[in-house]
DNA sequence: GACCAACGTACCATTCCGATAGGATTTTGT
DNA sequence: ACAAAATCCTATCGGAATGGTACGTTGGTC
């Protein structure tokens, strides 16, 4: 199980402009630079979640994005599904003919997707930001050991 | 999330090798047929669950496959680890000059790959079997009403 | 009206996935 | 002994997805 980078540039970006919240806006290309990502492939993933309703937008000078929300409202599970972009093509529930181990498969999906969904569903933006501060200022005051 | 094809191919051919043990040995290509998948590509996937002693085979004229432990004594997590086969290159762990949004990423992925391995870890080979017995006897009962 | 930044489109490079081809090796059956 | 049968092994390949770039347009600010 692993995050395309779209996914991971996308929570990325989002993270930044919660820390930020309800700060004004903040543009890619400086949200590019701080996380050291590509400028133009993070603004499409930005455009992505702007039309999402996770982002808004102001375009000209002094723009950029922020979030449309606050963090507390904001569902991680949500985020993630809108950057995988999954198409998932129905999986074509045809319920008759099948063979065992296809019935058998389609339970392991069931139960991954089920469990995947449960993690992710049950955690708000706000909750990911307060683990990530945390670890950090654990990180930093360990310097001081 | 979604299996790759190799994974699923190899589940459902354990699958059947389950329904049939403890019985001798099964051919590739009869395996191929019964679960209409392309006889060579299982024949690579067949050898590397073989590789990880999850099969045994037997060369020549009545060879074939078969499980090399009872269903009850395998793991649907290790199994399904085995077949994808991930590289997974270590994730690099230099756990200084994280960004805040790495720290994000990085917790995440550990919370959904905890959640997945619970799921598939919690399963062995005969509750899998057991379970699309059930429905399949399900679904032909549904014939007569 | 000059500049700025989001918006939009098209395209490209590389990697991965699913699959096939063609054989070499080992055992069984006669 | 020999032929058939099956696993075992290596190489390759087409196509799709992924990650990324280039270039231009639209709309807003000073």
């Amino acid at each position: 199980m692993r995050l395309s980078k779209r996914t991971e540039y996308g929570l990325r970006a989002v993270v930044q402009l919660a820390r930020l919240w309800p700060r004004t806006f903040v543009q890619s290309k400086d949200l590019a630079q701080q996380e050291g990502l590509p400028n133009k492939f993070l603004e499409s993933i930005l455009l992505a979640l702007r039309r999402g309703d996770f982002l808004e937008s102001k375009v000209g000078s002094g723009g950029g994005y922020r979030l449309s929300r606050a963090p507390r409202e904001i569902n991680v599970g949500d985020l993630i599904r809108r950057l995988e972009g999954r198409l998932t093509v129905k999986e074509e529930t045809s319920t008759d003919e099948l063979s065992p181990g296809e019935v058998a498969v389609r339970l392991i999906n069931e139960r991954l997707t089920d469990a995947t969904d449960d993690v992710l569903d049950a955690m708000t933006l706000e909750q990911l930001v307060e683990h990530v501060t945390r670890a950090g200022s654990l990180q930093q005051s360990m310097y001081y050991i």
